[in-house]
DNA sequence: TGTATAACATATCAGACTGATATATTATAC
DNA sequence: GTATAATATATCAGTCTGATATGTTATACA
């Protein structure tokens, strides 16, 4: 039973809370998944057939709307299989941050060059905090309407807290760099 | 210009400090590179031919060990392709954490589950940044003997902050997921 | 009323990369 | 003397990305 493809278990994740489009997963996975997780279409579309075939999801033909819309569905025997991975021990937990990377080989190019990476990262950061603080309010609001919300919670803390420590990261790597001989 | 390989240019990276064999790159990897970025024998290998072959690194075989040993250095070449990779605009900072993931669709399997996940993070966070604070104190006493020891603490950090603040996060999680309804 | 633009919706594919595996040698521990 | 760990290179099936293609429907605004 190892071996379990990731998108598998996204998608059963997000279907299990409720019936989605190929297009509606891709657009979970850009907002509120994108923090610690992504996926593409060339991944989804596949997978999705493949969840169908495998009997872990249902595909229906969506009539009332006018548009070419595929709706899936998770089976009984997909939530098992959500929940067989659920319990697995973690695998991996990475990063694959670009701007360490070049930091870390940014002797090479010297202080002026490292400091516009630090700077682009700062304002990534700057510009995303927010609608991790506006998804933290409208989670703390709603905490008893649904038992899922608590689980949401989790990981908006956890993005809200390790943005707050990149900024205050930031801050000290351009002293770092302005300040070291 | 763009569409540099992500692995062509680590490979250089670590190539611009000091010649290494394919063995020695995928040691840095698991040590130094791991907190921010990873690569699999898989990519080095046939990145580190292409390398030579398109006249970026050359590839010298070592007769003083009596092992079979490739030794690769960069060119000029590849020292201009570094740095013209350096200048360019970071693509991509990605997370990808598992265990953000399972939390995630934590509701279906319950509390109990998502604290062992919480746990199992917390420990492997404590066991690592040992690591991480032994490399600080290492970086900061030979701060003035090589200039890239500045950019190399600055990864360092960004690694201890970020740690501390995964663990102030498991304390609060552990106290959200009991505490809430 | 017409029409440009954004959003919705699915699909495919070359190429990058992983994780596993194979193979062989040399150093070290006991 | 020998088992084990570490050194060293190589390959490949399978996963996933990023780009691209194609067409439809809703919205804005003139």
């Amino acid at each position: 039973m190892a071996n379990e493809k990731k998108i598998d278990c996204v998608i059963l994740g997000l279907l299990s809370h409720e019936e989605l489009t190929g297009y509606e997963i891709k657009k979970r996975m850009d907002t509120t998944l994108k923090y610690f997780w992504s996926a593409s279409y060339g991944s989804i579309y596949p997978a999705l057939n493949d969840l169908v075939h495998r009997g872990l999801a249902t595909k229906r033909e969506d009539t009332s709307s006018k548009r070419n819309k595929q709706i899936y569905n998770i089976t009984e025997n997909g939530r098992d299989y959500l929940k067989k991975w659920l319990s697995l021990p973690i695998e991996k937990d990475e990063l694959r941050y670009e701007t360490l990377l070049k930091l870390f080989f940014g002797s090479e190019k010297g202080e002026e060059q490292a400091l516009i990476h630090i700077e682009a990262f700062e304002k990534r950061i700057k510009e995303e905090l927010p609608y991790l603080l506006h998804a933290e309010t409208i989670l703390n609001e709603s905490l008893n309407e649904d038992t899922a919300h608590k689980y949401y919670l989790l990981t908006v803390e956890f993005g809200i807290k390790t943005y707050q420590t990149y900024l205050e990261w930031c801050k000290e790597a351009k002293k770092l760099l302005a300040g070291g001989q």
